[in-house]
DNA sequence: GGGGACTATAGCCCGGAGTTATGGGGTCGG
DNA sequence: CCGACCCCATAACTCCGGGCTATAGTCCCC
């Protein structure tokens, strides 16, 4: 028996006829009668006899009725289920970011996507770049959330957008050429290096040692944060990610457009074995509609 | 989903291939891509990930699968029983049969369909044509044997053969003309007369009182057998069905044809509102086939 | 780098199941 | 008793799911 001709069977025992039936499973009377003969064609007895234009079940109909019902039921129930799989916004994503993305960016997605989605719950933590690679191969977490990632066996990276390095400074502080800033232009200024730990890093890290520039380096920093906080206090002048430059308060320092620009890729991470949860995948698509908000034009006039 | 979505996902889920699963469901390996490919554009999300040629599971198949499972198990189920519920013999056919069946035809019919379908349960009875009627409309019976029956509302019948009225005399009895008789030879004769108790009776009584002859009655009597018992002892001669003359011991009476004939069929009785379970149709079949052996030609000549 | 295993795609065909239109049998009330 | 109504079956057409073969793309392994 199809899965057509059990429910049709079903509709015909329960409502007590062809075209109660057809009612039922809103389709015509005619294909009703038409999927039942063929059933019973198919069976090689009747399930009903009809008796003046009527139908009454015979015996093996009584019998089978019970069992029909059961895989009824159960349908049903995988169809419901199957449903709200699609719909449901229940699971949990495990999701880890770089310090530069867990400041503000991924908060803010999370919020946002809780805002429409309530049911969702997360588990979300900092992670640099190595640790994530980890955590993603024990399937400690799902996706991650990261700078310029490298191949890692094993896993996937993708990425979402491109951004561009940015020429930070005090709110006060004006370039006398204005505009777009060349690295040359920075070379006497109290500059704020970062470590070269992470893909980010020994991008910018090599970028800056192939220039003929020579840097009045006051301070080493791991994070791009506390870069931006000291530039923000006057400290001095740092070349970061604008991702990071936009986080938080974006009035505390003074971007300013890199010229030749220097780009780098928002990545999202993944198990390259373990498929993703439809949840997920919605929530990757969330991030990177929210990435743009911090991948803002720069001033470039 | 539909059944043989459901099918396909259960093959490639446990089978761990779309190849397997062709394999075990025995159809082609496209075959089995499409119907998955189509099941996961229907649901709107994917049941695998395609890694390095290689299938994975999702989350979502991983939640679905012990459902599809259900329906599977279900739908095995079922499957046996319908086809069970053709070819097995088990169950119960509760017959009833006139006297003059119930001596011979219906005991050879039950023997012989035993020797076939050893599985088959029968509860037996012999009942007179109004009693079976009873019995049918209270469904204490499933299917009655009898002569001639008269229509009764909520009853139906079917003719399964007809046959003759014979006259019967002792083995070494001769009549002068040979070949058929006229009712007209009868009346010097000691005749063993029926009562017209049931359609048969009414029936014979009805053709011999519209004839002029003027019957010898010796004795009359209400089952055919024991007039045919005293016709075997050569008490006298009777007129009988050829049903009731084959039976038993078809030595110890001489039958001859009657001319004109008369006519009787013999009927198989059932419920007009209650359906027959498909054993119930065999075993009439069955008689059918039977029954014609109680009707063989008869001496003409 | 080539062979083997696996999956996806393309193109074709058949059958199940949907539709509308129509006909026949049963029941009931005027 | 006849016409209205209900229920079911059939006919003729259409559409699509699912089967097939042939072939191409990908990955692994030797």
């Amino acid at each position: 028996m199809r899965l057509r001709q059990i429910e049709v069977f079903h509709a015909v025992y329960t409502s007590g006829s062809v075209t109660n039936a057809a009612r039922l499973l809103s389709v015509s009377q005619p294909s009703v009668s038409k999927v039942l003969a063929h059933a019973e064609q198919q069976l090689g007895y009747s399930l009903f006899e009809r008796i003046r234009g009527r139908l009454v079940p015979t015996p093996e109909a009584d019998r089978l009725f019970g069992l029909v019902s059961n895989v009824y039921d159960h349908v049903e129930q995988l169809r419901h289920v199957a449903e709200n799989l699609r719909a449901s916004d229940s699971g949990k994503v495990r999701v880890a970011a770089t310090p530069a993305f867990g400041v503000d960016l991924l908060p803010t997605a999370v919020s946002s996507y809780l805002a429409d989605h309530k049911d969702t719950i997360f588990e979300i933590e900092t992670l640099h770049h190595d640790e994530m690679a980890d955590a993603l191969l024990e399937s400690r977490i799902d996706i991650g959330l990261a700078f310029d990632s490298v191949p890692v066996p094993g896993l996937r990276s993708k990425s979402l957008a491109t951004g561009e390095f940015v020429v930070i400074t005090a709110p006060d502080f004006e370039f006398e050429t204005g505009g777009p800033i060349s690295i040359d232009a920075l070379a006497d200024l109290p500059f704020i290096g970062l470590s070269s730990r992470g893909p980010l890093g020994r991008l910018l890290t090599a970028h800056l040692d192939n220039s003929a520039v020579q840097f009045n380096r006051i301070v080493y920093t791991e994070t791009y944060h506390i870069a931006k906080a000291l530039v923000a206090k006057g400290s001095g002048v740092s070349i970061i990610d604008s991702v990071t430059a936009r986080s938080g308060d974006s009035e505390s320092v003074r971007c300013w457009s890199l010229e030749p620009p220097l780009k780098y890729s928002v990545d999202v991470m993944r198990s390259d074995s373990m498929p993703l949860s439809i949840l997920c995948q919605r929530f990757i698509e969330h991030i990177a509609g929210i990435v743009n908000d911090f991948l803002p034009p720069l001033e470039r006039s």
